[in-house]
DNA sequence: TCGAAAGATGTAACCGATTACACGCAAGAG
DNA sequence: CTCTTGCGTGTAATCGGTTACATCTTTCGA
């Protein structure tokens, strides 16, 4: 295989002039240009990355954390992200976490080891994951939460999700349901949050008894949703912390031979692709996945660069996207 | 940051004990790897692994080259393939190529300047694509067809297909529409090999007016079904050539005023998870997603230690999956 | 008791780029 | 004509590991 020895030899400069030509080709003569560029094509040279890192101390990679890469909506933003870092010379290095710190942990340490300059997280920070450590390597979160600390982007879920539930009030309803996500899950307790407010601005009361809990995937949906319609009074909406439970949960009530939405009414959260098509297609928050990639991008290199942006927050705007899964309470 | 020097320095041993101490341990006297341990600890030392790489010319990291990361059933065969990779020390760097020769051409590059030891592709080799080059890395190709040169990991999508059309032809249906993937794909043409296979064993004409075609992707399903649902003929059952598909031609059938699976069986390819939950869930063939990551990562290490493994290909099973979404043809 | 073999360790070359520094040369200022 | 400036180029040090080879020690059989 050649190098850059070879393509100097040959070119007849030194190497460093061929170095130049390719990283620097400012600083060098036209005429060396070319009968470098002429000794790369004969000997179809490829200058070694692992070397230019090496010297230069970089992986040109960032690790992307993700709890569960078959979620639809990461999918989306991993896709915004990788098609920002390759336009900025970038590599995306994929890490599926699965919710468990061990592997989080062994990701963390492809950047100790310099495998990776930077992590993007697509996740709140859990209490119970380093909460209180410092990183002193580039560490950004996406879709964070408003607990997180350090740099961060994401949209405002307490005032999202609250918006979503005062929509179902306003439609009549007064039981409303809540499939919740995991326990511990920042985004969890900032909808959670937002449920709340929703009620008690609108004078109605918290009951324990109408929040079941689910884990982000649909058949947790599935689970919940046959819950709460077997109370003795079951609610007349369900508002759920994402689509992919909403799916499930529609899909359970008509199990049970309800209609959605005239008997219940069901919301969702991110706005993924199945939710327009299901049936009924979901009323949801639409959260802003390709600006994330942008931004996550942007703050990210001026990181590596050496800005230090502590506590810079972007809160993006998320859209109330109404469809057909919810209607006006049904009077009986 | 602190080197392998200052930890023998410190450790009072040279820097060849400790690198064997990390690398080659049973290398190491016990006594001396108790002292690097301690040196490193009191150091906080972490190799520097762009170093490691660069010197053995290997980085240790997988190219996965994949048409659309917001397909489920890529997500799931890449998060089969991240598990994988990582319990064997890989890591996985992700290229969306959308579907776009200029990106993979990218992409390849990467493994030219060795920034990755080889590629896993999903996709079927497309005409278009570096049809008849020789790669002289690892390259293997996942979710294959039959046409690919060089390794390969697949199911028999002609037999797969063919199983679910004569499926719907033993519930009596004898008008099956067609709504096929992007054309030139080889699962494309596969697929409707099968599809034409099963028509002919059963003595049923190929008639190309119930062939619609799609992209693989929702909304093409849904405008397929729209057009196959007003022919002055239409078709009692519409195979489509993935599950995606199937949801929308689902929807669309259902805004068109259609009853599935009464009026019209519907059936799918690929079984996400969302198949399961439409309504009504859909029958479609399986996968074996995990499986194909296991194989891959046996394949590809191989190859990366030199194996040749020019024509080796893994045909695995595939599964038919009945559900709701198909009926026998009423009787008008 | 001696020699060979095995085991542990150290020295230093090496991987392939980048880049600080030095140098030669030409153009422009005084 | 000389001095300065700036551009283009080359030489060689450097990054942080790995590992071939040399050296020293220990063990064990003859």
């Amino acid at each position: 295989m050649s190098n850059i020895r070879e393509v100097a030899r040959i070119a007849g400069v030194s190497v460093a002039t061929v170095s130049r030509a390719l990283s620097h080709p400012e600083k060098v003569s036209d005429t060396s240009k070319k009968k470098v560029r002429e000794a790369i094509d004969q000997v179809n040279y490829r200058p070694n990355m692992l070397a230019r890192n090496f010297r230069s101390a970089r992986s040109f990679s960032l690790l992307v954390l993700v709890p569960d890469i078959s979620n639809p909506f990461f999918a989306l933003v991993i896709r915004s992200i990788e098609i920002q870092a390759q336009k900025r010379g970038y590599s995306v290095l994929l890490g599926d976490t699965q919710d468990s710190s061990i592997r989080e942990q062994d990701y963390i340490r492809l950047v100790e080891t310099r495998l990776a300059d930077g992590i993007i997280q697509l996740r709140p920070m859990s209490d119970n994951f380093h909460e209180s450590s410092e990183f002193s390597f580039p560490y950004l979160h996406l879709c964070a939460s408003a607990s997180t600390p350090g740099p961060c982007i994401r949209v405002d879920n307490v005032a999202a999700f609250e918006h979503i539930v005062e929509y179902l009030i306003s439609l009549g309803h007064t039981r409303i349901g809540l499939i919740t996500g995991l326990e511990g899950n920042p985004h969890t307790r900032d909808r959670l949050k937002g449920y709340k407010q929703a009620l008690s601005k609108a004078g109605l009361p918290y009951d324990e008894s109408l929040v079941a809990g689910g884990e982000y995937v649909i058949w947790s949906g599935v689970n919940a949703a046959n819950k709460l319609c077997k109370l003795p009074d079951p609610p007349t909406a369900i508002a759920c912390m994402n689509d992919e439970m909403a799916v499930g949960a529609v899909q359970a009530l008509k199990a049970n031979g309800l209609d959605v939405p005239n008997d219940v009414s069901v919301t969702g959260f991110d706005d993924i692709a199945y939710g327009r098509y299901c049936d009924p297609p979901l009323t949801t928050i639409a959260q802003p996945a390709d600006d994330m990639g942008v931004i996550a991008l942007d703050m990210m290199l001026r990181m590596i660069a050496g800005e230090k942006l502590d506590k810079e927050e972007h809160i993006l705007p998320y859209a109330f996207i109404g469809r057909q899964s919810t209607a006006p309470r049904k009077q009986s």
